[in-house]
DNA sequence: TTTTGTTATGCAAACGTTTCCAAATGAGGT
DNA sequence: ACCTCATTTGGAAACGTTTGCATAACAAAA
């Protein structure tokens, strides 16, 4: 291996200098810089981040957990395009970005705060939020410095960056009333999830405007699957007036969705509208098209990554929420009734 | 932060014996381990791995850079799942995995090298290969430890993973001999990827073994879209004679095709049979539900990570080529006429 | 020439581990 | 009690950098 030593020697320098070029500093006369250089060159010396990050007490690595649980991240498309909007971010600023998988929330926890002790990454970011979240309780305990990809419930004092779920759900919704619509299904994900507490905010915000007021038996519970949207839309149906409009918390429920609406033999809109969430590639595929409400994901991660490199590396940074907004994209399956 | 100083100050031993009980070395009494167990526990001690590592030259980390370009890994669900089984075996085996995105196949080769030069990574693992890769060239050239899932083009003297690509497509396209069809085309992607020469060969020999001399014109070159799925298909239905099935190298190609079937009034498969490959999630979807070939994503990742952790813990290993076989699933696209 | 001041460079310590080698400890045999 | 030998422990160097401090080099002022 060449290292710093071994450019020292042949730049007749001391080791030293040689760093100094390497940190551009001023104070090197332009003539030894250019010796130095010629002379990595000629090795093709690349220093070695490991002695670097050991002095600098800092690896220039953030972490990143996808527990498999978390928005069941592994179908969903949401996972690569925040890992590319991430790895954006982190290239620009030359750092690098440490990934783990986790089966649960529980092994999420771990991975991260054994990442962080023993000194990996000097950040990490989370990913969905919970309601009573341990792992962040920890990280700020331990002063590790995170950005969450959520919303945080109750506290406000921590950084994060969100999409503005409240208004979009808001948006779909009122989008449905404004069709005509009056019975109004929601296929929610689990209450713990913040998002998912959030979009149902918006639903019943949109109701409420219109003077609605929510039936309980509309409003049902599952994973974001598309076995779980099958399963709650045969529940739906087994209701006594069926809904007219099925508002889904993902677009994979509202696939499930389809699947139910079609053995029925109704049409979709006519006979029954269908919104998504996430505007997942199969929606502009499946038939009739899904009218659903696009987050900008990549978005979301490139900023997330852009906050705590600042925050890593200003030291007079204060907590900050940022909030991206979505748009909801209308397609067939919610089209107007001529 | 605490070190290894602190735990040996407390337990009252040298550093070097708090060492040995974190290697679980068995020459240290079982009174000092408790001892030392002890004070790590009471001061939550966590092993500095940068350190570690400096002193190890090993980073216990793997390197995988994810290129656009590679079979357009952000809309395929070749990425998370890929991802998915190299990870779990990582943390098997105590390793990290270092992530990089790059946009072009010259930025993710520099990337590569560069994880490596600076020694954060121990090894690299290469998706997709192509057929004058240079960046296999240069691995190989600095002796850096690599493992492509892919397969390399003459040279069998490397460590990769690999599907039975060849064998896989002359049982996609035998099936649709089987079926009775004469006129079967071939969505292919870039040839200078060996997966599509490989299936090209699968799908060759298939047309062979039935007498069947391949025609020019039902052979086309695209990206491993949907939009050229859909262009391609187009051209197909210019040509003098129609296919009466289609073999797309993609299920996204596949769904290119579908829309141009469905555009021209024609029934899948009555008209036109379909067959794609990934068994992308839409696949059993869409309407009507996709023949496609099954690969082995998860297994494929696991089992390039075991073998590059191998080939880096173990001294006597020697380059070996493992082929893991595919499945065709046989869905509506391609049913029997009756 | 000497002094002063600035600028460019080198020395050595430090980061937190691991590991070679030597020393200390203790048990068993005389 | 002493010697021998095996076992357990500690001291110190090493990994490849960065950086505070000191000094060398050199130009400008006296």
């Amino acid at each position: 291996m060449t290292t710093i030593k071994d450019v020292a020697n042949l730049a007749k320098v001391s080791p030293s200098t040689v760093s100094r070029v390497l940190a551009n500093n001023q104070r090197i006369s332009l003539k030894t810089q250019e010796k130095v250089r010629q002379a990595m060159l000629e090795l093709g010396y690349q220093p070695n981040m490991i002695a670097r990050s050991l002095i600098k007490r800092s690896s220039k690595t953030l972490g990143l957990v996808l527990s498999r649980s978390t928005t069941s991240a592994f179908t969903n498309p949401f996972f690569p395009e925040i890992i590319r909007g991430i790895s954006t971010i982190t290239q620009k600023f030359h750092y690098s970005l440490l990934l783990t998988t986790a089966e649960s929330h529980e092994e999420e926890a771990k991975e991260c705060l054994k990442m962080l002790g023993e000194k990996r990454v000097d950040g990490v970011l989370i990913l969905a939020s919970r309601v009573n979240d341990q792992l962040i309780n920890q990280l700020s305990l331990n002063n590790y410095p995170f950005v969450v990809v959520g919303r945080i419930p109750d506290n406000t004092n921590y950084y994060s960056v969100n999409n503005d779920n409240v208004a979009a759900a808001y948006l779909a919704t009122k989008h449905l009333l404004d069709l005509g619509h009056q019975r109004i299904a929601f296929l929610n994900g689990p209450l713990e999830f913040t998002f998912c507490q959030d979009r149902l905010a918006g639903y019943l915000q949109a109701l409420q405007e219109y003077n609605l007021s929510p039936e309980p038996e509309l409003i049902k519970h599952g994973n974001l699957s598309q076995k779980d949207g099958y399963e709650l839309t045969e529940e739906l149906f087994k209701t006594t007036l069926r809904p007219s409009a099925i508002f889904a918390i993902d677009d994979l429920m509202a696939i499930g969705a389809y699947q139910v609406i079609k053995n029925y033999g109704l049409q979709i809109p006519s006979d029954i509208a269908v919104v998504g969430f996430n505007d997942d590639p199969l929606a502009s595929i499946i038939e009739p098209t899904l009218t659903t409400v696009k987050i900008p994901i990549y978005e979301m991660g490139a900023t997330a990554a852009r906050m705590i490199i600042q925050l890593l590396e200003e030291s007079n940074q204060h907590p900050s929420q940022k909030i991206l907004s979505s748009e909801l994209i209308i397609r067939e399956s919610s089209c107007k009734i001529v």
